[in-house]
DNA sequence: GCCAACGTTGGC
DNA sequence: GCCAACGTTGGC
């Protein structure tokens, strides 16, 4: 089981507009970097875990997600006309992948990056790296629960 | 708006 | 294959 970091801004899709769509399941599409393009057509599986991160305004973890379905061609590159159309994408030779995701949790209170980057545990994590930029991101199992914790309230004493 | 970091493109 | 130029991301 592995654990992963989607990225977004919220002013194109956001953790509301996940909860909002049906079933709260979504697909994540539009991704066009070939890194992020691996890890959606190789190694996300079903039923791994998800942090929803916002970037740009209130940059942070807003909520816990699971993934549905496993990479699959992601038919807004064939598109004309669509914002993320790539002609180098064909239904025969697929360029570009995605998944579905649905929502877990919205976190009753946002964990803000800045926040984030005072928490020893997670020195070393990929999202707090001066200059990452990857979209989806793997999460060390130590991280993730560690910001899950953080999430629901525990060791929480005196911040509030 | 600034700018550092990063990915991509294309000339050679 | 190298690398400069360029475009994008994203925190601040």
């Amino acid at each position: 089981m592995n654990h992963w970091l989607l990225k977004t801004e919220p002013g194109a899709f956001s953790i509301l507009d996940l909860e909002a769509a049906p079933d709260r399941t979504a697909p994540w599409d539009g991704v066009r970097n070939y890194q992020a393009r691996n890890m959606l057509r190789d190694a996300m599986k079903l039923g791994d875990r998800v942090l929803f991160y916002h970037s740009v305004t209130d940059p942070g973890v807003v909520g816990l997600a699971e993934v549905v379905r496993e990479g699959y061609p992601d038919h807004t590159a064939w598109d004309e006309g669509h914002e993320h159309f790539d002609a180098r994408s064909t239904p025969d030779r697929p360029l570009w992948f995605m998944v579905d995701i649905r929502l877990v949790e919205r976190f009753a209170s946002p964990l803000a990056l800045k926040f984030l980057r005072t928490v020893p545990d997670l020195a070393n994590m990929e999202l707090l790296r001066k200059g990452s930029r990857l979209s989806v991101q793997p999460v060390r199992t130590r991280e993730f629960e560690v910001i899950l914790d953080l999430a629901h309230g525990a060791d929480r004493g005196g911040r509030e």
